[in-house]
DNA sequence: CTACTGATTTGATCTGCATCAACGCGGATG
DNA sequence: CATCCGCGTTGATGCAGATCAAATCAGTAG
């Protein structure tokens, strides 16, 4: 079971003869894209070079499985590109997304064997992977990994709450408003001046609807309402663009900003 | 998760509460009772002298409001006694709680000015308060205090990944019985030989209806519903106990253990 | 004891979203 | 080129749970 990740790893990359990325290539942890906002943000150069030691790069193709429930936590990671989903499934089938995974998320935790939900790659992925043991003790000695998985955990709790409320009290609207506006101000913090920007649905139709605790029929209908009104407007399947921001943000149901 | 505290609760909310303790008082860190599982858990007995440094208790009584949404967070602190919520409420008055906070459990985070969700006293409540800025200095010389945090920042996001589940995809009926389970499960893990104990109900329905995502009315049908089927058996409104747990598991909808 | 208040129960009705079903579209495959 | 399959759209129907309404009960203040 615990061996699953490495088979998916070969079978994702011996599916098109050589996956892009080297599975022995071991980039400068220096000149990493989420240097400045993964796991290891708050390292200094010294404790940048125990982290290099100890990991590894690996990829994995859209739609593939990357951990299942209850599987052995070999190694923890961090996203260094594409988009991951975290979902929880019920024995008959329903499922709930519980998160989405974006590059400098963090998965797997210190101090547990076992994850408790599936993680699923959403788009092609690349993951900077740690043994699960050594990061455990290089915890132990180096406060600054500590501090900064301290702080990303509590951002995601708070984002979890905020879904929570999402979940439990928004309509079918408000929850297709509310997803919008967050990719959104998302793609703002990465792209400045990014105001009538065109943005992508990095997500089918069918994995919002996992996501918001719809189904796909619903999360149809209501953005076909969206564009009928010239909330938004789609430029082809996957590339829209927001045409009232302000009509969005009120049929979210948030509070003022 | 957090809880595993409940007896104690019970024990201390069917006492007179935490009205008698003393606001002024500044009782031993060596002899709290959560000093095991709380924020200061791994901290050694010096560094447990600078928290008693700068820590103060404070009593809510029931119903009491302790913290408002958006409030400037001054203080962070552990629930010594009772229990309090944590809620998000949107402009036209729908609620949702997003957590439920028993003795041990962290109010506020560090690093960030202010909070984002109500607090609300459930039963009267003790709070250890730190002020949050030599919390946060604390922090960074402490690493054992980040580490605990982060283990409690990390249990945490894992029970709202499941409440997730349930506010997303579960029936009334499998959101009552996975709340109730999970009191059972607060219970047997504070006091042994738990198969069988009288529970008490923490929440009102009110309460309980804005935990899961439900009105009221129907947390009563269900409760009723469960009543008629001989899982659950009330000896007032507020003491019951569980005659059926195998029903009542399979009612949960969760997997098999 | 009485009146009042807040919590709970029960019933009747309404509705938002799920469910079931059929169809159109575009890209991949042979 | 035909076909197939995954994805998205659209329509018809049903139902779980919300909403509205009223009665009961328990506690408590007078």
């Amino acid at each position: 079971m615990a061996g699953r990740v490495l088979a998916m790893v070969i079978r994702a990359v011996g599916r098109y003869g050589c996956a892009m990325l080297d599975l022995q290539s071991r980039p400068k942890c220096s000149e990493c894209p989420i240097r400045h906002r993964a796991v290891c943000a708050r390292c200094d150069d010294d404790e940048l070079l125990m982290l290099e030691q100890i990991k590894t790069y690996k990829s994995f193709k859209a739609g593939d499985q990357v951990l299942w429930r209850g599987d052995g936590l070999t190694y923890v990671a961090s996203v260094v590109a594409g988009v991951a989903s975290l979902g929880k499934t019920m024995e008959d089938g329903r499922t709930q997304m519980v998160g989405l995974l974006l590059p400098s998320d963090f998965i797997g935790r210190p101090g547990r064997e076992a994850i408790d939900f599936d993680v699923v790659a959403v788009t092609d992925v690349t993951l900077c992977c740690f043994h699960r043991k050594p990061f455990e003790a290089l915890i132990e000695t180096t406060p600054h990994i500590a501090q900064r998985l301290m702080e990303m955990a509590l951002d995601e709790l708070d984002a979890a709450r905020d879904w929570m409320l999402l979940l439990g009290r928004k309509t079918a609207r408000e929850k297709i408003a509310t997803f919008i506006e967050m990719l959104v101000r998302r793609q703002r913090l990465t792209i400045d001046d990014a105001t009538d920007q065109e943005l992508v649905l990095p997500l089918t139709l069918h994995e919002i609807a996992n996501y918001l605790g719809l189904t796909l029929e619903t999360v149809s209908r209501q953005l076909g309402a969206m564009k009928k009104e010239r909330i938004v407007q789609f430029v082809d399947r996957r590339r829209f663009r927001v045409t009232d921001l302000e009509a969005l943000h009120v049929a979210s149901g948030d509070d003022c900003l």
